[in-house]
DNA sequence: AAATTCAGCAACCGCTTCTAT
DNA sequence: TATAGAAGCGGTTGCTGAATT
């Protein structure tokens, strides 16, 4: 049976796009909206795909969209939330304002990668490139929990689930790691709980665990894609006994707090 | 000055996920 | 519950301009 193709590769143009069509694009969306990508083309008098369309004007034509350089803060950031997230790039674009998942997954094949090796560091790992092989491909080496310090058994069945789930679960600077922020495991593991990284400081992902994180979580579920709503399905059942790792790391401090505790006055965990 | 190589980035493709029926 | 269509995502390609030979 198969799928009807998502347009009609014969009369649709492919390569670069003209100034012309990017106006009818602009214009069509300006007095309609987002909408159906799928009509949009021919509503809007354009002989594009419609995927075609909403790729350009998600990267290009947006009024909200950042043009320029990436700023040193952006570049940490990102290297930050990819040692968190690996290749979502629209979760990570999520992250920063103005930037598309194109650009950020261009910038980081081009500018960081070639960054982090000059560090010593593996862009895919996040680990030291001298380090060994035996790590797992897995963000985090679950074969040894006495590596996350700290935790309940509710939270470490969480973050066994996978590797998405497990990174997205820690908040206020991921400080299960060496307090680097890398959130590849270290040969030494510290058993003390760390303060967070200064530069870590700046990551708020807005995923702790317990009901105050499960509301922040339930804000994007509407678009969320399936990672997401899974961990949104899976957390419910454990809210009641769930804790914000900035209780169970140690932060006392209001400004160590993540969001969730600061603004529920500690009612978080 | 011409040819070649390289880097950056816009766009495409195919797969997955979501949603409506 | 199953299915089809639409949207979204990430990997890859290929074009363009800059740098180098």
């Amino acid at each position: 049976m198969g799928r009807s193709p998502c347009c009609e590769k014969a009369h649709t143009n492919k390569g670069a796009w003209t100034k012309e069509e990017d106006q009818r694009l602009i214009n069509y969306i300006r007095s309609h909206g987002e909408g159906c990508w799928r009509s949009l083309p021919k509503a809007a008098g354009l002989l594009r795909c419609g995927k075609s369309c909403r790729l350009r004007w998600i990267n290009y034509l947006r009024p909200d969209l950042k043009r320029g350089n990436f700023t040193e803060e952006e570049d940490e950031l990102i290297i930050k939330l990819h040692s968190l997230l690996g290749n979502k790039w629209s979760l990570i674009a999520g992250r920063l304002p103005g930037r598309t998942d194109n650009e950020i997954k261009n910038y980081w094949n081009t500018h960081i990668k070639r960054k982090l090796i000059s560090r010593g560091v593996d862009p895919q790992t996040h680990r030291p490139l001298t380090a060994t092989t035996a790590a797992s491909n897995s963000q985090f080496d679950f074969g040894n929990a006495s590596q996350l310090p700290s935790l309940s058994l509710t939270e470490f069945a969480l973050m066994s689930q996978n590797t998405l789930k497990q990174s997205t679960l820690i908040t206020a600077g991921e400080s299960l790691d060496d307090g680097k922020c890398s959130s590849g495991t270290t040969e030494e593991a510290d058993p003390q709980p760390l303060p967070p990284h200064k530069n870590c400081q700046s990551i708020d992902l807005d995923l702790s665990i317990g009901l105050g994180p499960y509301h922040s979580l339930i804000r994007e579920s509407s678009s969320s894609n399936s990672a997401e709503s899974k961990l949104q399905k899976m957390e419910v059942p454990f809210a009641a006994e769930a804790v914000c790792l900035c209780w169970q790391l140690g932060f006392q401090s209001v400004g160590q707090l993540c969001n969730n505790c600061q603004s529920n006055q500690g009612l978080c965990r």
